[in-house]
This record gives structure tokens, C-alpha cells and sequence, in this order.
DNA sequence: CTGTAAGCGAGACGGTACGTCTAGTCTTTTA
DNA sequence: TAAAAGACTAGACGTACCGTCTCGCTTACAG
């Protein structure tokens, strides 16, 4: 959600100078997402970037360090609002599985969805851009996903009193759709994701009785 | 298992030559392996196998489409093994979580997990390598798990009619678990894993009443 | 010996507004010496010459086209100086091997020596900083030069009539000072600049005789 | 005359590999020839020699280490035939004319002069070049040149006996001819020339009573 | 004594070339 | 004819300067 620099307050000197142009920033991660769902993550290259936003190299360079930056920066743009929960007043189990549809169908987004695949893909062979992702993003976005999922099961007097067990219950909702579209790299259907969300809350419900 | 060119077998041409180097093969694959550990997945290239494994790169060209391919003839090689269903005569249930224990070790071993992780990681950049991955390695492991899968559930009496229906339950039991490993970076605890374990035999048992 | 602009006097517009900053001039002139000595003709640089004066890249675009126009200030400020004949009323011959050793001694001079071999280096890549080059000092030199000569001579009588002859043992008298300095990078002694001097001299005074 | 790695013998090691490719070898050499006639010493750039060879960048750097190499390699090649002397049994005093008039025609000529005019020029912007040209081109040739001025002066009987005596002799022939064309940039006449090896020769003679 | 226009330091910008790296192909020689 | 050696074309890498531009401050004359 915010620029790699933190170059967008006031001019540190008493003095001038010119002001990052945003229209160059914004035409770099389109011209990154473009690319990507075009020609794929081999063709997302800082020179096609830069040619294809109209933008000289040195500019990318001098605010992004690298093209994963830049992928990071439209996933925070596009991620946070595609993954909020949407608490209404209904029935709670019926949230829990809209939450996991719009999941599954971020997922399989031509442009977000192929940013989040492609930044798992990097992680996976990078630890640097693992450590940027999970910090950028996903951590983020878990504990937004802790909050919206707690929040549910409140609702339905299940809720664990430990975080360990309800990240545990999380993964389990989490991991199998992640497992099919990154791994599998196939969809899950609506009657899985409701079976899954069933399942779940049923597990959380003699974990309370247990517990 | 095998490498790329049938070529280990008669000479196809009546002719005359030498035939294929089997040292030279194990070296290449070697040298792979080492440099991810050693370097990552950027340090794979196909000049740094040759030089490390003493190899023109026209041998590897001559074996191997790409560096890819080298890497699954490694995971060909250790990943069947690694990640067979060890049936006995014990507890079923016991030996769920034993399998589930060898995947969660298989993804954290130094080389053979680093050799998974990044094929995952390159499949989700290219759909070719995707495509290589799981034909030549993934399928053929979802069907061995399938079929361990249904076997121990047999013996607890709860296997689901369907494929489709068992299919669901073992995403549902190695989700969780390449979702933590792959996407989040972080390990199975023991604990986590018998709970997974147990929640789906039930969920299965469950099914089984209903169904 | 000035400025490339004609600012220093009253403001052209009938309007106000600063002028310009000598000390920044002086800070570019003497950044751009130093740059040349410390790092050679490479290391001069728009960037680096603003850099270390503390001034503005625009400031210099401002007042000079070139790094060779800066260069050609610092040329104009000290060549002339240097290179000025010193009629006295002495011997007309050690005159001139005295102005002989000067021009050697310029050649050879850390700053100036350096300025006037980069500029010369310049023109021989590029034709408008050759005709800059000469028509900013070497032909005002060239004047002064023949003008030397020609006093020179006369006080030994053997002074030729028309100007091409003069110009001919000028350059019979430079060129060899220039081409060891400039083509073999050598010194000329004392002695060579001597001989050079009473052989051109001899020359004039059988030319007289001829002509 | 010689290339700049000794590649163009047996192949050290014991084993094979390809030769270098003469053809790209001359591409390059040419390249660098037509641009800088065309576009100036400026526009001879290493991207663009490779872009007109149709040679790969790579390939230029493998075998050169700078483009002053690459003008080196044609210097080489071109000076030393064009400049060579050429002893007839005719009139010595004619036979030192023609060289002098051979060396104002090469400096003057579009191609090998404009090699020479930018070599010096850069000779003079980095002590590098300037040491690669001397020891590369120029000291060769002025060992040629001693020799050549010596035969012909022994033919006219009045060489000087010491080496350092020739060499004075050789600059003030050679002095004013580079000095006209290298920092003047002008031609230097017929007469000139001829009133030049007359005036030095003179002076030989003059120095053999002498000494 | 105040508005206004230029000079100035700062530095972002679109470019071009740099020299390096790896990819994948091709060629030569040895075994 | 496989293999080692390595030259070849191709093109992206990240860096350094180029010359232009915009920004906001300061300064000095003009009204």
C-alpha cells in the first residue's frame, strides 16, 4: 500500500527539487502486471518494464530494487481490499465460506492471482524475497484473517481461547485451498469450500466442548 | 526415475560410438543439487552444473531440456522413496500421521526439500514446467497417496465411496500442511499433525454415517 | 579570459532579478582543474564537477554548454599569462629560447599542462571542440606568437617579409616542442630548445640571404 | 599486427575446441573503421561496432579489451605499410621528401589518419592508451623512422654518429608536420615539406663539420 | 517596501552505453 | 559418435552520466 521510499513526506532538506511523479509509478505497476499475465513471470523483466511503461531503467532502479518489489507493491494495492472480511448480520458459517470463495476466486484472478502465485513461486526460490513477501503481505493478511476468522467463531460460541489454536484452525481452512491452486494448481469448488468451512467449525466446536 | 533420452539402452543406430556417460550423468545431477543448497536457485545455472560436475554444457543440452529436468530426475529419485506408504500391521491411525510426519520431514530436508520447494516455486512461474512437474512427479505421488490413503482408512472402516470424496480428504490432510511449509515458511509441529489426522478420520467417519 | 555569457554587466531585460554568482563560477573553474588532475580527463564530469563544487547541475548547464567550455575558461585565464613573450632588451636569441623553455615548462605544468593536453585530446575526437579549441586560444596565441617572432627577428635582421615564411619557422620552432610533448609524451631539454633555436634562427637569416 | 590473445596458435590445452572466428575479427576491425569516419570518434561505442559487425558484445570483449584496442588492431595493420621507407637508388635528399609527404598523406587520409588523429587524442585523456599506442604502434615506428632517416643521411654523408643527435633530427622533421595536422589541423604544402628536409639535412651537415 | 523575475541547490526524469552474466547453439578435436 | 572445450549470437542485468525538467528558496532591482 505505500512506496518503497519514504520519500513521500516533506523534503528533509529546508530546500527543493522535484517530487516523485506518480504517474511514472503507477504506469510501472501496470506495465508489471501487464506483462506478467501476458508473457508470464519469465518476461517481467526491468527493461520490458521500463519500455513498456515508458520509463527509463534508472527511475525503477531508484525506487524499487527489484521487479518482486514491484509485484509486492500492486499485490498490497489489489490484495487488502480483494481479502477483507465482510462482517454483516447474517449467518456466520455463510460468511466464513464467502470469505474462502473470495479466496479461491483471488486466486484464480488473471492479475492478482497471478501477482500472488508468482510472488510464492519467487519466494520459494529466494529467501530474500520470502522474508520481503511474508513481511510486505502475508503476515498482514494473516492477522486480518485471525481477526475475520475469531470474529466468526464468536459468533458461533466456538471461538478458541488460545491464537495457536485458532491459527491452527485457520491453516486448515487456508491450507488446503492454497495447497490445490499452488501446488495442485487446480480450483476448488464451491461444495469443497463449504464441506471445508462445515468441517472446521464442527473440529472448533468439540475443541470448545473438549477444550 | 529415468532420465530424459532412452538412450540407456541398445544404441538405437546400428552404428558405432560410445554411449552414454553414467558418471558424467550422476555428476550433473550432483552438482544440481549441491549448488541449491550451496547457492539457491539462482545459483543453478546450467554453466555453473557443468563446471562444478567437469561437464561440457553440450552434455547436459544433449540429456536435459533445462535445468528443470535435472532437478526432477533428483526428486524422481528421492522423492518416490522418501514419500512411500510404509503399511504395516499396526495402528491405521498411527500410521496417517506417520506418513504425514515423513511429508513434513521430506519438505524441511536440506536437499531434497530445497530440490521441492523450488520446483513448486518454477511451476508457478511457467506453465511448461508446471505442466513437467506434475506429470512427472506429482500425479503419480497423489496416486500412490490416494491409494495409501484409502488403505488405511479401509482398515479404520470409514473409506469413502467416491474418489472424488477421498481426493477432498487428502487435500484436506497434505493442505495444511504444503500450505505452512510452502507459502507461510514455517514447520508442522507433531501435535498439529496428529490433530489434522484425527479431525479427518473423523470428518471421514462422519461421511461414512451420512453417506 | 570571460565568461561564456554576457551577464556580468547591467541585467538585458529591463527587469531584476540576481546575478550571477561569481563564486560559483570560480567553484566550477577550479572543481573542474582538480577533477582533471586528480582523476584525468575521464574523471570530469558534469555530475562530478557539480558534486564537488557544491552547485547545481542546472547552474552549469547554465553558463556552459561543455565540460570542454569550462575547461577552455581555465585555459583562457592561464595560457595567456603563461605563455606571453617577455621582450626585454637583451639578447633577441636567449629570448627566444627563453620563451621556447616557457612554452615547455606550460606543457608540463600539473594543471595548466593538463587543461591544454585535454583540450588538444578533445579536439582530435571532435570537430566543434577543435573549432572552439582554436578559435577561443590557440589562434589568439598563434598571434601573439608570430608577433613575438617577428619582434625577435627583426632585432637580428633577419626577420622574413611575408607572414607565411614567419609562420613556417613557427612552426619549424613548436612543432617539435609539441609533438614530443603531445604525440611521444617526452620532455624537450634545454639543450634540444636551444639548438632548435639558433637552427631556426640560422634558417631566417639564410632565407634573408636568398630571399 | 597481432591479435590481442595469443589464441591463434596450438590450442594449449591438450584437448579441442573452436578456433576464433577470423571473419567476426575483421567484422569488428571494419566496424570500428566506418563509424569512425561516419560518426566521430564519439560514435564509435562498443555497442555500436557489435550492432554493425553483427557480432555479439561478448564476443568483442573476449578478444579486445577497449575499443582503443579495437583501433590499435587497425592501426597495426594499416601504418606500418603505409609509413614504411622505401630506399631506392635514386636522390636521398627526394627519398626523405617522399616519406615526409607519405606521413602527411596517411595523417591526412579519412581512415587511418582519423585512427591516428583519435588515438593521440586519446593518449592524451588516459595514460593507459597513451602507453598501449607508444608501446603498441608508435615506438616501433619511430625505430623504423631512425633507421630510414640514418640510411639516408650516411647516403648524403652527414649522419650524425650518436643515436640521440638522429632522434633531434627525426622531431624537427617530424615535429612541425604533426604539429600542423594533430593541434593546428591543417595541412602542411609540398614546399614546406621540401624546405624542411632541406633545412634539417642542412643542419646535419652543418652539426658533421661541427662535430 | 513590495512584487516579481531571475539565480540557485536539489534531484527526478527519459535516455544511452557501459561491462558482465547466462542462455542455448555450433564447431573443433580427442578418444 | 559421445564428450570436453569453448567461441558464438542474443539479450537482461544493474550502474553511471547525459542533458532537461521542475520545485521551492533566496535575492535584488522596479515600480
Amino acid at each position: 500500500m505505500t512506496s518503497t521510499r519514504p520519500s513521500t513526506g516533506k523534503n528533509p532538506h529546508g530546500h527543493a527539487g522535484p517530487r516523485r511523479n506518480v504517474s511514472a509509478r503507477q504506469a510501472v505497476l501496470d506495465a508489471a502486471d501487464d506483462l506478467l499475465v501476458e508473457r508470464g513471470f519469465a518476461g517481467v523483466t526491468m527493461e520490458a518494464i521500463a519500455n513498456r511503461a515508458g520509463v527509463a531503467k534508472q527511475t525503477i532502479y531508484r525506487w524499487w530494487k527489484s521487479k518482486v518489489e514491484i509485484l509486492l507493491d500492486n499485490l498490497e494495492e489489489d490484495g487488502e481490499a480483494a481479502l477483507a472480511w465482510n462482517h454483516g448480520d447474517g449467518e456466520p458459517l455463510a460468511e466464513l465460506v464467502g470469505q474462502l470463495s473470495r479466496l479461491q476466486a483471488f486466486l484464480r484472478d488473471e492479475a492478482a492471482g497471478a501477482v500472488m502465485h508468482s510472488l510464492i513461486g519467487q519466494a520459494l526460490h529466494d529467501p530474500d524475497t520470502a522474508q520481503r513477501f511474508r513481511e510486505g503481505f502475508l503476515l498482514a493478511q494473516r492477522r486480518r484473517d485471525l481477526a475475520g476468522l475469531r470474529n466468526v467463531l464468536e459468533r458461533l460460541d466456538c471461538a478458541p481461547t488460545g491464537d495457536a489454536e485458532l491459527a491452527e484452525l485457520l491453516d486448515r481452512l487456508l491450507g488446503p485451498i492454497y495447497y490445490r491452486s499452488v501446488v495442485l494448481g487446480i480450483s476448488s469448488s464451491p461444495e469443497f469450500l463449504e464441506e471445508l468451512a462445515h468441517s472446521v467449525v464442527g473440529q472448533a466446536r468439540e475443541g470448545r466442548r473438549r477444550g
